[in-house]
DNA sequence: GAGTAGATCCTCT
DNA sequence: GAGGATCTACTCA
């Protein structure tokens, strides 16, 4: 297992390193509590063009300024008042682009994720949807602008590749407000995966 | 099973 | 002062 390098993040088409992110491995560390997942559900983020992102129309605020870095750092920030969203930047520096991660496959530190979800045993709901899998893997604002090359807070590959007709393709969830943008087909996710968000495979 | 409302707070205007 | 890249629980059928 090896870990994701700058150039895999720093590539220009957002769209591919977000396709794939599917099947990689998110670890989280922090005080020694090692929690990992594999990503299955992820949305691109497509910049200064995409009247979904932080960074449409070339805004440029204190929060959102992370993503105009060069690829491979992180970009988490609060929504809703209560939920944590991780990013990954990628592409140039100057040039904002994100993958949203969505939902991961739990693969270590179950228990850990277990306690700091506050569920009573570990299901398919854990890490689904973007505001689960922060609070499972223990990710905060605290994370935020940081580089993924660090040990607390990384992507790797072990060479588990999903074929194409397992990867699913469609509209990004959640942004209505976008117009036009929020029906791109910008986001990814694993079909039959029971850890996908937005739809209601199998809940109980 | 489907639809809706409430929680809750940081960030930008 | 408004609103958001969400989630859950509750209502109603």
């Amino acid at each position: 297992m090896r870990k994701l390098s700058e150039n895999f993040y720093q590539r220009k088409n957002v769209l591919q390193v977000a396709e794939d992110l599917l099947g990689k491995i998110l670890v989280t560390q922090c005080n020694t509590i090692i929690t990992a997942g594999r990503i299955v559900e992820c949305e691109a983020y497509a910049g200064v063009s995409d009247k979904a992102s932080h960074a449409a129309g070339g805004k440029r605020t204190p929060r959102n300024e992370i993503m105009y870095a060069p690829g491979g750092v992180s970009y988490v920030y609060l929504c809703y008042g209560m939920h944590h969203l991780f990013n990954v930047v990628t592409n140039k520096k100057e040039i904002p682009h994100a993958v949203l991660i969505r939902a991961l496959e739990p693969m270590a530190g179950m228990a850990a994720m277990v306690q700091r979800t506050g569920k009573k045993e570990t299901d398919s709901t854990i890490t689904k949807g973007p505001g689960n899998l922060t609070k499972a893997l223990g990710i905060t604002t605290n994370h935020t602008a940081i580089s993924l090359q660090s040990p607390d807070l990384y992507l790797a590959d072990d060479n588990h590749h999903y074929t194409k007709k397992e990867i699913g393709v469609s509209p990004r969830i959640g942004i209505d407000y976008a117009g036009d943008d929020a029906l791109l087909p910008y986001r990814f996710y694993i079909k039959n995966s029971p850890y996908v968000s937005g739809k209601k495979w199998l809940t109980k």
